[in-house]
RNA sequence: GGGGGAAUGGUGUAAUUGGUAGCACGAGGGAUUCUGAUUCCCUUAGUUCGGGUUCAAGUCCCGGUUCCCCUACCA
């Protein structure tokens, strides 16, 4: 009971019970557990499916088995090479890398074919000459029974007939499909003689035109999970329903074969899909924002997808640490967005460098720098890289007579628990030196525009000024971030916020879009950055994706976005410091 | 008058399968701090309801409630 990191999820329990009947093989074979994730390429992946890339790729390394990915491209209407692609892009990106090949349900759509012949030979499944409206109406509905199609007892030898010429292209679309012969007062309506084929006259995105009629996702899963052997069919709860007809299939191929010649007969598993708080998984709502130009593409970084969250600067590790957080049960649970932030924040704070940026300048000018006649002057100082980890060494800061510090953090008449700068009030600038300040100017509104202080010579690096001759030393509540405005660079700074201020998005308003946040998106052009900042310097890690993320000290991490130039520089906010101060106002 | 699932602090989860309801996040308080960050400490609050079995029930039984999914030639 103390052992809470021994918990084990349900379906991590089904599997342990497996390896102890020996169900699957001995343990320490790969055939033990054999997982796949299996993704229809027609869009791309979102935060919904890294739930399920983690769980299945978590499975399969630790008990040592075999991770699959499996193209389910059986519906050409729909499918493209593009997103083979970018889903293939984006579960490398997340770290979860498939063993062998990637595999594709089309290369099996010739055996299935014949296993269909098989079940017809059984007078398992028949060729239907209905309409779309005539089958759905004599499927019945949850309240009332279905009724037999007319075509329900053709002969074994006409079935198999029609089948074949389905498969040649001799019908139209719609025409006629097969039907598998169950039970059409079940009261689960996926056994009233579920459709297996329909016939589809459209160019495959792999096997072109070789094929006329396609295998309907229920009569196909199962036999590609057999195919590849694999053990543990794991998919999200809606399709419980589905699974009466995942095992009724597989039972109907083995049905009068000899123990050895049976086909592998996979155990689908269900679990509860993820749900965040202020987003929506729905790829139907995602499109919309796409098209709609709610949001900039598919990889904004407001968006959810993989790529998106990649934009904004999260790391993988983040969707691992979520996926462990959030566990696998039965339970439609809504978990709350910030987790996934807590998420990215702990990983971050351990890996990202610390630089400083203002994203709203204002100056300060040291009126007493120039006393000995040395205004121009620049003094080197040191930056420290990591405050907990100094082996990650500083980087080469200049401290002049005119820096940028953040609008926030001077107020003319501040309270008393504000720790910043203000009139008579004294602060250390962040391994620089401390500073007092006795002035300030303003505009015609009333607008500060500059900031008069001060520095104490003796506080250079930041470090505090000697003691006094009663031993007392000087103490300050404040340190704040600057930047040399002599070599500061100007850069753009994308703020993100939640594209939804409703927690499910759609739920009370019934349109999605009356719920977008008008504020998701603060663009800043004029933020000053270190110019150390621009190219990669050798303190900075070697981030897997390439993508350069820094923490601009006391305001949040930052990734730099692909539409940097040599010109200009734009950051994306990935998720802000934890800020007990604005909380506290 | 259908079928299939699920309910544990504010949130997400655990409970050796009948034996002290634990963990994490949040929230509140405090310590440390050259980031109002981090780190550390303390506090907070829970078994959907009603019966029953039992020495003992989150767990078993009976009944109720609430929520989710299912009537695509999508997956």
């Amino acid at each position: 009971m103390t052992e809470s990191t021994e918990a084990r999820h349900f379906i991590q329990q089904i599997i342990d019970a497996d390896i102890e009947s020996g169900k699957w093989g001995q343990p320490g074979d790969q055939s033990v557990v054999t997982t796949r994730f299996p993704p229809e390429p027609n869009g791309y992946l979102h935060l919904g499916h890294t739930k399920a890339i983690c769980l299945c790729c978590g499975l399969a390394r630790e008990f040592g088995g075999r991770f699959n990915l499996r193209f389910d491209d059986t519906n050409p209407a729909k499918e493209e090479q593009e997103f083979v692609d970018s889903i293939k892009g984006d579960i490398e990106w997340l770290g979860a890398q498939w063993d062998g090949e990637v595999l594709f349900a089309s290369d099996y759509f010739e055996q299935m074919y014949e296993w269909a012949r098989e079940l017809i030979t059984k007078g398992m499944a028949y060729v239907d000459d209905q309409t779309v409206e005539q089958i759905r109406a004599g499927r019945g509905n949850t309240k009332a029974p279905g009724e037999h199609s007319p075509f329900r007892d053709r002969s074994v030898e006409e079935n198999l007939d029609l089948f074949e010429r389905m498969k040649n292209g001799e019908f139209e679309n719609g025409s006629k499909v097969l039907r598998a012969k169950i039970d059409m007062n079940s009261g689960n309506m996926n056994l009233r003689d579920p459709l297996m084929y329909r016939i589809v006259n459209a160019t495959h995105h792999r096997t072109g035109d070789t094929w006329h009629i396609y295998p309907m996702y229920d009569w196909a899963h199962g036999l590609e999970d057999s195919i590849e052997g694999v053990t543990h069919s794991l998919c999200t709860l809606e399709f419980e329903d589905h699974r009466p007809l995942y095992d009724w299939f597989i039972n109907a191929i083995n049905e009068g074969r000899a123990g050895g010649s049976k086909i592998h007969h996979s155990q689908q598993i269900e679990f509860s899909r993820l749900a965040l708080s202020y987003t929506n998984m729905s790829k139907r709502y995602m499109r919309q924002l796409v098209e709609e130009n709610h949001v900039h593409g598919w990889d904004d970084p407001r968006m959810i997808t993989v790529a998106g969250f990649r934009r904004r600067g999260y790391t993988p590790e983040s969707f691992w640490m979520l996926s462990e957080d959030v566990g696998i049960t039965k339970f439609n649970a809504l978990v709350d967005f910030s987790r996934l932030e807590n998420m990215v924040r702990e990983d971050l704070n351990t890996k990202a460098p610390r630089r400083m940026a203002v994203l709203d300048p204002i100056k300060l000018v040291i009126t007493n720098w120039g006393e000995q006649g040395d205004e121009d002057r620049v003094e080197p100082v040191d930056g420290v890289n990591h405050p907990k980890d100094e082996s990650r060494g500083t980087r080469p800061l200049s401290f002049g007579r005119e820096l940028w510090i953040e609008r926030e953090d001077f107020m003319i008449d501040p309270p008393k628990k504000f720790f910043r700068l203000g009139p008579d009030r004294e602060v250390r600038l962040r391994c620089g030196y401390w500073v007092k300040c006795h002035d300030f100017k303003t505009d015609a509104d009333g607008k500060v525009t500059e900031v008069h202080c001060t520095y104490d010579p003796l506080t250079k690096g930041g470090n505090n000024p000697p003691a006094d001759g009663e031993g007392k030393v000087r103490k300050v509540k404040g340190t704040i971030h600057w930047v040399n405005a002599d070599e500061a660079v100007d850069a753009e700074v994308r703020m993100f916020d939640r594209l939804y201020n409703a927690e499910r998005p759609g739920k009370e308003t019934g349109n999605h879009l009356d719920d977008l946040n008008p504020d998701s998106l603060a663009v800043v052009t004029n933020a000053k950055i270190e110019p150390g900042l621009v190219e990669r310097t050798e303190d900075e890690p070697d981030w897997k994706d390439g993508i350069r993320r820094f923490q601009f000290e006391r305001i949040g991490y930052f990734c730099v976005d692909t539409d940097s130039t040599s010109e200009k520089m734009v950051f994306n906010r990935t998720a802000t410091l934890r800020d007990s101060w604005t909380k506290k106002q």
